[in-house]
DNA sequence: ATTAATTTTTAGATTAGTCTAAAAATTTAA
DNA sequence: TTAAATTTTTAGACTAATCTAAAAATTAAT
């Protein structure tokens, strides 16, 4: 029985999970102390021991990827802060934009039957409020195919499904202006130098999005 | 802006709260130690600590009492640890010898706009799943009156309101012979030797209750 | 291919929380 | 009211997680 990770060793393991874009990606000892908010010197430290217990793969200098326990850990504290921002949001009536940092100390609460005994008082979702997918039971993820707002041209369209990230500044700025999962958008014209966009919401109108937004917003791809 | 308590500040705060019969009576080095599953020294260190901080006033070999703040404190965790419990036994459906160990972890979730959601959502629920009062977010508690069935002699009836313990093994055995909190009691006799008891429970028959087990049914006092 | 810049690791300290063993104070009992 | 038992505190050490400063390795630029 190898005892349970500290609530450190489980936010290693979900930084390199989400720093890396695939599951073999090199995550780099400067990208994690940033994404941790740390010190290099630190990381290096707590990467020997992550790679002692076998959770992560470690060359000197080479940076770190994921083992197949590792990624498994990672996914269970992934599933267990999404459904916390499920039930902080579709229940307890808090905004997108407010369920960040709570779920982010929920995700460490230890109890196998308590995640399983949410997820189904909650409905088996599928996705958080921000889009991103729940990883089920198994660890298994439903990657619903999706690509950036900011990659579509002229007179594309689809619907809204997902937000890159959850600063609660752009999740704010985004419910000012009314865009919000589920909506449809058109592109209407997009600026060939600083790539802004102007855009048509559902009935909502049209408006203008910088590109440093569109970047953030994930539309369906329509297959 | 004084600095958050740590986890174990918050754990020997709720301790302290929880031996003392009042919130003045004194809490000793081993009381704790026992309570904490820890060693007698280093509950020594800690209280240095907590007194340094003004969470308790402390005077070398003669124990601890809450301060104010320190009191504030305990309140704090304690309604959070039930509201919790409330949520797991009545939303995600565990029974109440499930839900202690779950709510350890989950009293110390640093939120308060998280604990008055979940109140609200709740109900404002007054008693925990064992009987035990639920401060209020001013940290008033509403202490129904309420004394032991091993105190009651025979004859004596009344309502069962809580019980003092949430070991699994008794709250599983209370299960099993079908005592729950709101039904009608009723001593029928106490047996003078070992104060064991044959009880009446409302229309469920009669049985026997060894005074270990009479010594942790609360029974509400008729006014 | 050297040199310069950047990244990563090591060395040495620090803090919180814990322990064992021993000393000191208090309480209980003779 | 001494002596014995118990409780509490101190002394010294250990682990996990962190830091700063300096050394080593890698990568980028002349
Ligand atoms: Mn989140
Ligand atoms: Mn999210
Ligand atoms: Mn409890
Ligand atoms: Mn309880």
């Amino acid at each position: 029985m190898e005892k349970a990770l500290s609530l450190t060793e489980e936010n290693y393991i979900k930084a390199i999970f989400q720093i890396g874009t695939t599951p073999e990606s090199n995550v780099s000892t400067n990208a994690l102390a940033d994404s941790l908010q740390t010190k290099p010197a630190t990381v290096s430290d707590m990467i020997k021991k992550l790679s002692y217990k076998k959770l992560i793969f470690y060359e000197k200098y080479k940076g770190v990827t994921l083992s197949e326990s590792g990624l498994k850990e990672a996914l269970k504290i992934i599933r267990k802060h999404r459904l916390w921002e499920v039930f902080l949001v579709n229940h307890l009536n808090f905004k997108w934009d407010q369920v960040h940092e709570i779920a982010e100390q929920l995700e460490h609460i230890k109890s196998p039957e308590l995640v399983n005994r949410l997820d189904d008082f909650l409905g088996n979702p599928t996705i958080d409020p921000h889009g991103d997918p729940i990883p089920d039971a198994n660890g298994q993820v439903q990657l619903g195919s999706s690509k950036l707002l900011s990659e579509m041209t002229s007179h594309e369209n689809g619907i809204i499904v997902g937000v890159k990230n959850e600063d609660p500044l752009l999740l704010q700025h985004l419910d000012k202006i009314n865009i919000r999962l589920g909506l449809y958008i058109e592109v209407k014209e997009v600026n060939g130098f600083d790539q802004s966009m102007q855009v048509k919401l559902a009935d909502l109108g049209t408006l203008f999005l910088s590109e440093k937004i569109t970047s953030q917003i994930l539309i369906a791809k329509n297959l």
